[in-house]
DNA sequence: CGATAACCGAGACGGTACGTCCCGTCTTCTC
DNA sequence: GAGAAGACGGGACGTACCGTCTCGGTTATCG
């Protein structure tokens, strides 16, 4: 039987009528993001959340359409979405701390396997694949490529750079080896990735 | 003899004993390729492979490890995996070349989602990712790498470039484009990718 | 979405606030007749009533016990009960002629499917055996009783007779075909039993 | 009997594959009836037979058409169908010793409440009722037919009695009674039963 | 060259999870 | 305030596959 019970202080017994939506709600995500850290995809289940939530199955499937947009939200309920970008009058530097962190966001924590098991579940899932594109790639490239821009802006780069498949080359790239790990996804990776481009872009 | 059935009159009813496994093997591979492109991986079963060879599961479970191994087996009996790689004077338009049929292999044909569908498929089949890698996607950048190398031995490149970190702002920037299509994967964008590096490179 | 309207002059927004109580019970009570009639006691249900009533389930829930309980008073709104029963001076005619009527109230009409699934429930709902025998067997086997004493009395029928066991041998024998349809519940039938019943009871 | 491995050590783990077929019908028929005379009808659940069968439902919905069928099934499992009929030369009490025996039957046990409940199940559910019919009532109904028939064919009855309605008549009556319980079932009323009719069938 | 062992198909088994339906309870908002 | 609206926890439904296991039958191999 699963038990779970995160605060002690609300031990038994909840009301079997309507309770706040929000409240259930966060509780179904807070179970969400858990569940998702702790097994990965392939044993996130929504009948496990709803257990854990301590939610019924109904309530879940009238708020998520899939199991996949289920798990985007959980992860982003548990793992808060960092999105600054520090912005010095160096682009070099700049690119590269930003290209370091995230090498080591994805290796170091469990947002790596979680992220890329996100990924590989919206291949087969559209509801999934739309909404990461609208709630976590879509902000991260814009923001990259703003940065880009005020970069060219200030001269330090070319100005004719098309700046959306420089951040393919740069996190895509990284993407790539976190995906189809033929080799290692390294910090040194990162600081090469910046340096083969950097040559061509000033 | 109670009855006879002569075979002619009962094509679809094959015997129930021994087969060659060769022949069974085959069987299932095509059956197993035929469902991936008809229906991607997800809707691809083991039940319905079993189904379309005129085998048992027990037989496809004793010859791969998981869904996904199948599903690799399957993608490469149906689509002949080319691996030819021209290899001109010219390494701008040698990768040019290379990562614009890359595109519309993935762009125009099936193979492009079942394609994204087993990398998905990996995230969460240790057994598919390792097999993916080896068959798939290592021989592949094993032969971009090789024609870098040659064009840097040929003095067409710097001879300090890290070769791998440029395969995966190549073709790592494609398939990002393909796994998390935030962009459309065009032609253009290939030549971009060559366009922004090469200037570095040389 | 359920949109039920009997009466064309209140189309579709109903308001929310408080209506009258004895309006809404009318409703709700016309919407389980018509359907019970329609969909039987299988496809009888509380939400269904609800929603054709425009009612809220919670309203229903306060004034019926159970499912069966509503399905019944939804019976007796639809089907105006007649309890009528002729009382010439002959007995024999009189007997057959009442089962000769409901024979054919439940073989010819929507009634004689509601009865049995009726009592069908009320094999595992006491609420609603109790008030079918109250409303509806009670008061029916009381007239046929009375009947019977009075022809005793006029000397029709001996006088030791057990009215009450009477009764079990003419419409129990009828409700017995009706509930476990063995042999058909025919008009011969019915003759039959009075028949059969009548040397004796002389 | 060819193989009897009485490995009673271990009891607990069964396998997960496949099992004798008439091992796991006989465990879920005995968990069905068990059931059944624990919970009644309503309780009666494939979920809880499952579970206590160590059955999966699968296997059940395989094998029993609904949940009717395998409540009857179970029954006729765990109350072994005794349908002997004495037939001594006294028509008389050869009625009224079975109709004795029925009533005893459906009020000291907990049989009665079984069947009722089961002909209550079979008015909503026509596979229940067809089962029923055909191995329950029919050839007890056969059966008494049968008798009747004898004692005719003796002399003791008229010869132009309607066999079938008589039984209705008896049983009927009986059935009546329990289904509908304005009046107990008693063996006083079992004996007027036999009492009114007998007067006109001789 | 006929017995036998290997191995396949067929498919049932215990499970897990799915998505749906309805129950009876409870809150919110409106008239 | 009473009633509609409708969400909530719960439980059972029937389905789809999973991975395991038994059975019956055929065929290749070996005595």
């Amino acid at each position: 039987m699963a038990e779970f019970t995160p605060d002690a202080q609300t031990p038994a017994r909840r009301g079997r009528g309507r309770r706040p939506a929000d409240q259930v709600r966060a509780e179904i995500l807070t179970a969400a993001g858990e569940l998702l850290l702790a097994e990965g995809m392939a044993g996130f289940t929504i009948e496990k959340v709803a257990a854990h939530a301590g939610a019924s199955r109904m309530t879940i499937y009238k708020w998520w359409p899939s199991k996949g947009a289920l798990a985007l939200d959980g992860y982003f309920t548990v793992v808060a979405p960092t999105l600054a970008f520090a912005d010095t009058a160096d682009i070099v530097a700049d690119l590269t701390n930003q290209l370091v962190a995230f090498v080591h966001l994805v290796r170091d924590t469990t947002a790596g396997r979680v992220i890329s098991q996100l990924i590989g579940q919206a291949q087969t899932d559209p509801e999934l694949a739309a909404a990461y594109r609208e709630r976590y790639s879509g902000p991260r490239r814009a923001l990259a490529v703003e940065t880009l821009t005020r970069a060219m802006a200030r001269g330090q780069l070319r100005p004719d750079i098309d700046s959306e498949s420089v951040v393919d080359q740069l996190w895509g790239a990284c993407y790539h080896r976190l995906l189809i790990a033929d080799l290692p996804l390294t910090e040194d990776f990162a600081r090469t990735l910046v340096d083969n481009l950097i040559r061509g872009l000033r």
